[in-house]
This record gives C-alpha cells, structure tokens and sequence, in this order.
DNA sequence: CCCTGATTCGC
DNA sequence: GCGAATCAGG
C-alpha cells in the first residue's frame, strides 16, 4: 500500500485530532504505526500542538445522568476510563464514550456499577490484554471493542464479563 | 505488560 | 521515500 494523496490527508486529518500513531494506522489499514509515525515525521507535521501525555489511565469522572428517572436506575455513576484526555476532538470522543456508558447502566440497571468506557479498538488492535467486547452494530460502520483492561485474563473487562452480548438494535429501548 | 512517539538505517 | 527495528518513556 501506498500514500496516495488520499490517505496522506485522511493521516493529516487524524493526526491533527490526536488520534495515536496506532490508530491511525488500524483507521487506514494496510499500514503499521510505525509506517504512521515514520510519515508523520517526513510530512514534518509531529509537533501535534499541545500534544497532553497520553495514556491516562484510571481517570474517574462524576457525572449525574439527566436519564431514567425510574426507580431502580442509578442516576449517578462513576465511571473508570483510560481515555485520553487531549486537547480538541478529544472532547467529541469522550461525549461518545459516555453516551455508551449511559447505554450500558440502562442495559443492565444496578447500584454503583462502574462502567469502564470504551477505548475504540480497531479488530487489529485486540490482544489477549484487552477486552473484546464488541460495541454497537456489527454492521454499522462505527463498531468497535471496549479494549479495556481484562480482568482475570477473560476475554472480556471485569464489567462486560457479567454481560451477556446482544446486537444495539436490540439493546434499545430497555426502558 | 500495556501503550506512546522518536530515531535510525537498510532497502 | 518507506517502514521495521529499536529506543526512551508514561
């Protein structure tokens, strides 16, 4: 595979956002990080502004959700992230993330559950560390895995392994 | 161990 | 120019 124009700016684009080397690399495919990292640095574009240190791991964030007033639902959770907190279209992302972590306390209502919010992984990006619970539509373009931590070496985080796996579409609507 | 980007250097 | 190997680091 080669940088066809196409690809050089789809590499601008998410390195510009702050995307990892890695996945930007699983995004355009056919390529390592290290074929990421190596353009990047030919295209003289590494200083990503404020690049924040990445991997931030075990960040905990308070939030109350506006949702479910029913009974039963926790209105509060608190939930476990290794989401980076970068600069600009990091914001976007963690919205996302969160409103999958609502998704799921609603899927399965219970006290004080700690959700772990999703990573975005890629397929390519699995190892046996990382939890391969799948996230939305397999057949919708933004389907990704959790790619957290795994708890006891399962295949799954310790939170996705009391779950059992259905499609979104029939996720919705719980309530 | 997981991951990150930076650098080198043979191709 | 490309990217695997390697390095340094969180």
């Amino acid at each position: 595979m080669n940088w066809t124009d196409e690809r050089v700016e789809q590499l601008k684009k998410l390195w510009a956002e702050g995307l990892s080397a890695s996945q930007i690399a699983a995004q355009l495919g056919g390529v390592s990080r290290n074929a990421v990292i190596g353009k990047v640095h030919r295209l003289k574009l590494s200083g990503r502004g404020k690049t924040t240190s990445t991997q931030t791991r075990s960040k905990k964030v308070n939030t109350t959700a506006s949702s479910g007033h029913r009974s039963g639902v926790a209105t509060s959770v608190q939930m476990t992230s290794r989401v980076v907190t970068k600069s600009v279209g990091a914001t976007a992302l963690q919205q996302e993330y969160f409103a999958d972590a609502v998704t799921q306390t609603v899927m399965k209502p219970s006290t004080d559950v700690v959700v772990p919010i999703s990573r975005r992984l890629e397929l390519v990006q699995l190892s046996e560390r990382t939890c391969k619970w799948p996230m939305g539509d397999p057949l919708q373009p933004d389907f990704h895995f959790c790619g957290n931590d795994v708890g006891e070496g399962g295949p799954y985080c310790t939170y996705h392994s009391r779950l059992a796996y259905q499609p979104a579409s029939d996720r919705r609507r719980v309530r």
